[in-house]
DNA sequence: CTACCATCCTGGTTGC
DNA sequence: TGCAACCAGGATGGTA
């Protein structure tokens, strides 16, 4: 569900709520998860302090200060709600409850249960299984163009699909995989292999401009996807094709040529284009 | 290796 | 209105 600038937005929320606090509470009220949680997942998170809350693809790191790290996943209708206040009874998708030392409690809620909490060290982190085949993070420094381009070469597949994948690059999902090929003027069908030099630059740039921009938005909110707050995200609103199938193309209906959103199916998700300015 | 597919689970939306 | 079919932001493991 929530792609990069979603889980950025969470981070953000949840560092402003945990970083520097003492857990007072923890309870892990339903632990078959698609990855059960660690079974003693409370007892080693209450007492410890919050240092920072950092993120690598989609997964959020809250790192503690036993050398422990609590990571989380929100898959695809994954949640973490930060109350300030008296908490409501919980419901039956809250599946874990953290409280800190301010008052402060945190649910992690997860209808279809595909998201996953797990602890690691510290020092386990860059061999993880989680992590260590992760390709780059699209707005650090060291990806660009040629490194994108470096990690398209020879691939036979999609440039669609080779996106969604992250050991290309960490952190694109289906929504803004269909704008940054908007952006860049790419078709979402055309050979991953084919974007190679000024095409891998500007796709590179697309990438960065839309996870920016998104993320400034509060990320997007489409059915589960709330900020910690409660509040939405608004990137919505500026989708130029995700979910637009037949609307007029923003680039193209302008200049005559009138091209229209399309949707089709590319390894089973849905890919939205304009078969006129996308080539 | 690479690519495609099904699958995990639940709820909201759509169409008859 | 009722009900069934379909669809959804992700990741992975199996198969070809």
């Amino acid at each position: 569900m929530p792609e990069l600038p979603e889980v950025e937005t969470v981070c953000r929320g949840l560092a402003r709520a945990l970083e520097g606090r003492r857990i007072s509470r923890a309870e892990a009220r339903r632990p078959d998860l698609r990855l059960p949680l660690p079974p003693d997942l409370a007892e080693r998170l209450v007492g410890r302090r919050v240092g920072r809350v950092g993120r690598r693809a989609k997964y959020i790191l809250i790192f503690l200060d036993d050398g422990g790290v609590l990571i989380a996943h929100l898959g695809m209708s994954g949640r973490l709600y930060v109350m300030r206040e008296a908490p409501p009874p919980p419901g039956p998708h809250d599946h874990v409850i953290l409280a800190v030392d301010d008052g402060t409690t945190v649910y992690f809620n997860d209808v279809r249960r595909f998201g996953l909490m797990a602890l690691a060290t510290e020092a386990e982190l860059p061999g993880h299984a989680f992590f260590r085949e992760l390709g780059p993070e699209p707005l650090g420094n060291d990806f660009n163009g040629p490194a994108l381009a470096a990690a398209l070469k020879g691939r036979m597949t999609p440039i669609k699909a080779a996106l969604l994948d992250q050991k290309v690059v960490a952190g694109l999902g289906n929504i803004y995989v269909c704008e940054a090929l908007f952006r860049a003027g790419l078709s979402p069908r055309r050979k991953a292999a084919s974007v190679q030099g000024r095409r891998a630059e500007r796709l590179a740039q697309a990438i960065r401009q839309v996870l920016r921009e998104a993320i400034a938005a509060g990320g997007s909110s489409l059915r589960d996807y709330v900020q910690t707050n409660g509040e939405l995200g608004y990137f919505q609103h500026h989708w130029a094709v995700y979910g637009r199938e037949g609307a007029p193309c923003p680039t193209c209906a302008g200049n005559g040529r009138g091209g229209a959103v399309r949707r089709i199916v590319q390894s089973g998700r849905s890919t939205f284009y304009c078969a006129s300015c996308q080539r």
